[in-house]
Parts: C-alpha cells; sequence; structure tokens
DNA sequence: ATAAGTCCGACTGAAATGGTCGGACTTAGT
DNA sequence: ACTAAGTCCGACCATTTCAGTCGGACTTAT
C-alpha cells in the first residue's frame, strides 16, 4: 500500500546517478551493475523515461543515457507519473465508473488528500536528491 | 502506484457511514447494499477493523457494528495500516535486505518524504470526512 | 565492411489483490 | 427451553498487476 513500484524506485536511483554525473553519457548496464539492479530491467525502465522526454539516449559503442533537462526541473512525481502513469489515490479515478459509483462518499475527501500528497511529491526535485 | 486499495476504500466509507450515524449498530450487509459493496468482502475489511480495535461487533439477530472510538480520533492513516499493515514507500522497508542494499542512495529521501506523506493522512480524520 | 556494444519491444513467471464460499456463533421469538 | 433467522468470522479460489527475461534492431568505432 502507498509502495512505489521497484520501477520507480530503480528509476530514481538512476536519475539520482545522472544528475551527479551530470554531462556525461552513462550506459545502463553500468548503473545496473552500481546498485546491483537486474540490467535489463533498468534499460526498459530508463528507455520509458526517454520516451517520456526526462532522458535522452546515445546509442552505439560508447552510448548511454544522459539527462534531458536541468535535473532541478524534474520533480519525484515526474518521473513516478512517467513509469507509472497518472498517479490515482481512489480507485474510481481511472475511468472505471466505479461500479454503479457507490455513491462515491469518500471520492472528494480523497481527491484533496492526493492533491496534499502530489504537492509532497513534487517539492522534491532530482536536484536535491542528488546533492543532500 | 500510491493506489489505495479497495479495502481501504471501503473501510473508509463504511466509517464514515457508522461516524454520520453514530450510537446506532449497523450491519456489514445494510452499508453493502447502501454503496454497492459486495457484502462478504465489506464484512471481511469491517472484522479487521474490529480486530485493530477500531470496531466493534455485535451478533445476533439485530447486530451490526458501532465505531469503538471518537470519529475524530481515527484518522485515514489509522484505517489504512490497519487494513493493509504499516505503510511503507519504498520496497526495502519490508525486512528484505534489498539485495545487496543496492547503495540505498534514495532510501533516505524517500523515508523523508513517507513520513511527509503520513503526516498528511494522519491530518485528517474520520469525523472530518462525516461532517465535510 | 565488420563486429562490438547499445537501445528497444514482446513474452513468460510470480506475487498480491479482489472476490467468494461455507461454518460457527448469537439472539429474538415461540 | 427450543428453534430458526440473521449475523459475524476464517479459509479458499480466480484475476489482475508487477517483476523479471529473452531475442531482435540499430548505431558507431575500427
Amino acid at each position: 500500500m502507498f509502495r512505489l513500484s521497484k520501477k520507480s524506485d530503480y528509476g530514481l536511483i538512476a536519475l539520482k546517478h545522472l544528475a551527479q554525473h551530470n554531462e556525461e553519457s552513462i550506459s545502463a548496464r553500468e548503473i545496473a551493475a552500481r546498485y546491483h539492479i537486474p540490467a535489463e530491467l533498468l534499460a526498459k525502465v530508463l528507455q520509458r523515461l526517454v520516451r517520456k522526454g526526462l532522458l535522452a539516449s546515445q546509442q552505439g559503442i560508447n552510448g548511454g543515457y544522459i539527462l534531458a533537462r536541468d535535473p532541478a526541473t524534474i520533480s519525484i512525481v515526474d518521473v513516478v507519473e512517467a513509469l507509472e502513469g497518472p498517479i490515482s489515490i481512489t480507485p474510481c479515478e481511472r475511468g472505471d465508473d466505479c461500479q454503479q459509483l457507490q455513491m462515491c462518499s469518500v471520492r472528494d475527501p480523497l481527491l484533496k488528500i492526493k492533491a496534499k500528497v502530489v504537492r509532497v511529491l513534487g517539492d522534491t526535485s532530482i536536484y536535491e536528491l542528488a546533492t543532500n
């Protein structure tokens, strides 16, 4: 519950590492070895971050990944949403019509709470992760 | 991601309903019908809340559930933790030794964020849910 | 031109969740 | 005191989601 998936975990680790070694291209294999992460899985995570515009990839023999934006402008929410889709507190939010909507008596309060949580996650950037 | 399970959702709905109809015993079946929730599933949720001391159950022909504590003293965190165990942001927290601990470069920052999230969830009580 | 090394998308296995079923208990009425 | 209705309660099964794996396509330095 409320546990972020390993995909997000791995993504944050990689982004932090890239932020600390900025301006140089680092391969997925290298990061994976450094943190004992399955290489192919990390590659899949990173390629998804590329598609979402957070990373840039360089193919070829000395290729790798590099940050596409200033780490100070990348928040944890950005990473999580890129890897797992929009974050939703309530099950109802996902297009399901909520099984007769079950009167949704708790929907509105939970949406407010979600907003607060998102704000908390948005307050921390990759830059802060890398320097603190 | 960050989605609370239906168990928690149902639990919150039921507690809110019980808080709004305080001092009277209400059966799981009745609440389930009111909000279109599978009756047996809701019963399982409620019985778990009983075991955790949030509700009191009354068996017999006119039995049902009733709040065991002042709704103002029950926060959303209490409900969620009662139904899904301690909330953990990082996968590492759960006793697993984190696969060589993967240097856990993001562990500490995430723990701080978790604390903030818990505070947000703890700020809202069932009483507020029922009155607002 | 070749080959090493990388990124990339699709497939498989495992865990957690949602949901269901039958049993045990308690209580009101006769 | 007995009966029967109605409730709580714990164990079981199906489904979805997630973690992880494998093979292919591309790019680049030699």
